[in-house]
DNA sequence: ATAATAAAAGATATTATTGTCTTTTATTAT
DNA sequence: ATAATAAAAGACAATAATATCTTTTATTAT
């Protein structure tokens, strides 16, 4: 379904969200062990998130990575947009250049609704709707 | 959604089933060219095919690969879970080790309902549904 | 029987993804 | 000002996915 780059940045990002006064930073290493992911691969993904204003970083002593209500706020899919592209919700299921409704691959019309529903989920939860999860303890983000 | 494999996998038994009696051979090249896919690689990929039983295959002159009316009422799922495995329907989609109901990821409760869905239309649909929608010229396996 | 055919099997090559390490730059506390 | 900190940037390494080529084996038409 994603990447595991985007798999990391997701749980990155929602691990970030567990801060929610938008100011106090969390490092790489604590966001690396908060979601059991290498460390030095969820930093490169965390500059692009941040380059891509999906979080906010911070240099030096105390530094680290935060995100302010807005960015909270934001669905969980334009993480997937940016990390993994639009692959998901428009190419075709089969890898055809055109697939389309009046030109359509033999799995067209049975996928759209599939690629509906995922786009559909993907667009109302926020980042924020995820942590709610977290913090309430009625999900996780790392397994032992 | 589905490897490169997998595509490729889908639309050459597809292909193959164009044969409808089940005794008439379509070789790898005409199989590569009528689905735009390197000859080598589905070659591999229909050896694979063909060792589980998902097509058959003839070797010598007129040899090839066939489909009797049992394999083509296969469901799509085989072909799925045969090339790509069961992470699409079974693995956490944040890619968390034991991720369930009892103990979820965030975006575990959301993506269920997905998970079902790509399920039924992958075991609804055999491909001979998907090759009678190519007869009727509904529907392309490739494109210009 | 023999030559031609076509898949099976095995080996190799290329590319993309994932993961790691080092150096540089910006920030902050002292 | 300076040293310590932590992200940014760039380079590199390992692995997996995709793609190609060669040799072997089985089959069939002659």
């Amino acid at each position: 379904m994603f990447s595991k780059t985007c798999e990391y940045a997701i749980k990155a990002t929602i691990f970030i969200a567990q801060q929610r006064d938008g100011i106090t930073c969390v490092g790489v290493k604590e966001i690396a062990k908060g979601i059991h992911a290498p460390e030095y691969f969820v930093a490169k993904i965390l500059q692009e998130l941040s380059r891509k204003k999906i979080v906010s970083s911070v240099k030096g002593p105390n530094g680290g990575f935060c995100m302010s209500e807005a960015q909270m706020n934001k669905p969980v899919l334009d993480i997937v947009l940016l990390i993994d592209g639009d692959g998901l919700l428009n190419s075709c299921v089969l890898g055809l250049e055109h697939c389309s409704n009046i030109n359509p691959c033999p799995m067209h019309h049975e996928y759209q609704k599939i690629k509906q529903s995922v786009r559909n989920m993907l667009e109302k939860n926020t980042i924020l709707d995820f942590n709610n999860l977290v913090l309430a303890k009625k999900a996780v983000l790392f397994m032992n």
